[in-house]
DNA sequence: GTAAACTCTGGAGTCATGTCCAGAGTCAAG
DNA sequence: CTTGACTCTGGACATGACTCCAGAGTTTAC
């Protein structure tokens, strides 16, 4: 589509509200203005900031409210930038300890699966 | 349990063939060897090093199957630690906008959310 | 006017790794 | 022998973000 998403993910963030219901047309078919498109490149640079969607029709709510500003919204960014570095700091322990490993076994004292005595 | 799992760990572990089809009491209580604690152990350090349940699984096939040896089987530390740094770099990436577009936010150029005019 | 390409629906399935449940039975301690 | 703590089962639920389905109707291009 012109959003660069596909209609199932559309009628996905429908039903997540992410997306407000559309008019129809008389057969039914989503009837989209023009200003939806802005709105799935809004939700998608969200996730890509590393929002969930729940966060996203949260966000997008206060955005629609009115009144939203900079200085008021800038704690999703906060939450989000906080909940990345905590996955980038689990993954690199576990970087740490394949590492580890990895030079226990080269040097001979392997400590995993195999049947070495 | 002894082996730091629950019960349903257990269970599901069996399920999914970490764990072998244990003897039964007459009661049907699961009746396991003392080994079966160190397979446990030896599981979760593969999954401390990233593996998925399925390459637990054909890990310890292979160590099952006897002849694994360190050089045999260092490759799934290999796959692991790539898969581990691929997802650290797709995380610091998202890292990169979330701080850029923060910036930008406190810059007074919010691309976000915002009513701004 | 016909054929290809689209959309509609509700619901199920996917991925990975567990976790929780109810109702029934069993085990160990005192 | 009772009591409390355990285990048994198959299956559903949780997470998060989609993706796929069949069968029917619609739109578009030629």
């Amino acid at each position: 589509m012109a959003a660069g998403v596909t209609v199932d993910t559309i009628r996905f963030y429908e039903r997540r509200g992410v997306l407000p219901e559309p008019d129809r047309r008389p057969s039914g078919y989503r009837d989209y203005p023009a200003e939806i498109v802005e709105r799935i490149r809004l939700a998608r640079s969200l996730q890509g900031v590393g929002l969930t969607l729940d966060e996203i029709v949260d966000a997008l709510a206060a955005h629609d409210a009115g009144g939203a500003t900079c200085d008021s919204e800038r704690w999703r960014l906060d939450v989000a930038l906080e909940r990345v570095e905590q996955r980038i700091a689990d993954l690199q322990a576990v970087r740490r300890t394949i590492r580890r490993t990895k030079a226990r076994c080269e040097s001979g004292a392997c400590s995993l699966i195999t049947v070495a005595d």
